[in-house]
DNA sequence: CGGGACTTTGAGCAAATTCAACCATTGTGG
DNA sequence: CCACAATGGTTGAATTTGCTCAAAGTCCCG
């Protein structure tokens, strides 16, 4: 696993591009114990795994720039992605020792890294922290759940419908290009979020580029069409 | 939806038979406003269902017996639950403004009724409370996202298998008797916890006994003969 | 421009679903 | 107390969806 580790200082806090969207929030500059004299920025190119599940907590993460998979691995290789992150999300469960889950880098990955112990003196001496990673929880879990129908209940045309729907809503709000949407992750990595396979993904993209509900404009790139068709397909309530 | 609200009296927790593995556990007798002056006890008959998905949040729930079910109906008719609730669990999402999930009890169940308003002025007075949901967020999002892996990538043999001892570790945890494992639920709703048919439950479960890894004693108990055999289909990581 | 990784497409197959019938248990009314 | 309806569970046959295996195509990136 290659890293490299751009160096601690306070100051760096002050130009984060994730600053407003991240844990962080209001809490940089505020008196020691505090989150900004405690990080490190680290680069990690795309493809590395650089947490892996069952691995003792050493870091928690925040997430500045690219994307990144959250995956577990099965004994025969099977894998099931929970979820992916993205600018501002966190990673990390501060309540166990171990990690449940590995994570991926997608494309190269900027990362806000806090070891175990310096992270739990701050989270001590800063209940909006708490307050802040238990909202996070929160949404996270609330997003697991939603996940949960997609895989035990959808057919794989809702699915590929529902994870197009879920980077276009996240690009929109964002504020980035949210039509022709951006799909960082390879097929297997969405087959792999969706309970498929990478022939299921690519022959149900194919299905709805045929019925012009979306136009595949290079690997990854894909261009919603008929909203309409969409948003029927995702249903879900 | 009937209901029998029993009253609301603070002694009454005292004798809670839920106190030691709830939210409220070491949070009553506090001085007001605490949660044992702001809660109702309330038993709703098996079948009901006591919260329905895209209602306005009026209540939160703390289960002090009897077993319900989490759930979503998407539009045709499919269901989807995302997990059980048992004594100590507490639903409710305090940062939603309506309820993303039904809620149905299994069994007859008794609960622990707190409005909504009551309970967040309890929850500003309270950071231990705060500290409590938050803890439980966290454990119910690693049930979700075990729960995505199940749903995701197993087979209905292992899915059969992880959901038998899922209520058999649920049992030995909290003392009960757990080898002829108690499965209060119905095969529908076993099917649509695993993201199965009522069929295929019913088929695996027989295919099951036929190898001797367990034995169906009536419906609602199922004997575990071969942990081995079980552990092995569980697998998990 | 060529090599390698990723993606698409095709043919056959398998797991789980659908549809249908049957069985078991329970509760009700004659 | 028994007949019988109702509910829930099991079993079977046919079908479907998505998977496996195999080959061909495409897109990067050096």
């Amino acid at each position: 696993m290659r890293e490299a580790v751009v160096g601690s200082s306070p100051e760096r806090c002050a130009y984060c591009a994730a600053q407003r969207v991240s844990i962080c929030d209001g809490l940089v500059g505020r008196p020691a114990p505090c989150l900004s004299t405690i990080s490190a920025t680290t680069t990690v190119p795309a493809g590395t795994l650089f947490v892996e599940q069952g691995a003792k907590i050493e870091h928690f993460y925040s997430i500045i720039a690219g994307c990144a998979a959250v995956l577990r691995h099965l004994a025969d290789g099977r894998r099931q992605i929970s979820g992916f992150l993205f600018q501002g999300d966190f990673f990390g469960a501060p309540f166990d020792t171990e990690h449940a889950w590995s994570a991926e880098a997608i494309t190269d990955v900027t990362l806000c890294r806090f070891t175990r112990h310096d992270f739990k003196i701050v989270l001590d001496a800063t209940p909006q922290l708490e307050a802040r990673l238990y909202q996070r929880a929160s949404t996270d879990l609330a997003a697991a759940r939603d996940q949960l129908v997609l895989l035990g209940r959808k057919s794989a045309r809702e699915k590929l419908a529902s994870f197009l729907m879920l980077l276009h809503r996240h690009a929109e709000r964002g504020g980035r290009v949210a039509n022709p949407v951006h799909v960082p992750m390879s097929r297997l990595d969405i087959a792999d979020f969706l309970g498929l396979t990478i022939e299921t993904v690519s022959r149900t993209l194919t299905q709805l580029q045929r019925d012009r509900v979306i136009a595949l404009e290079g690997r990854a790139h894909v261009r919603l069409l008929d909203h309409a068709a969409l948003d029927q397909l995702v249903d879900a309530v």
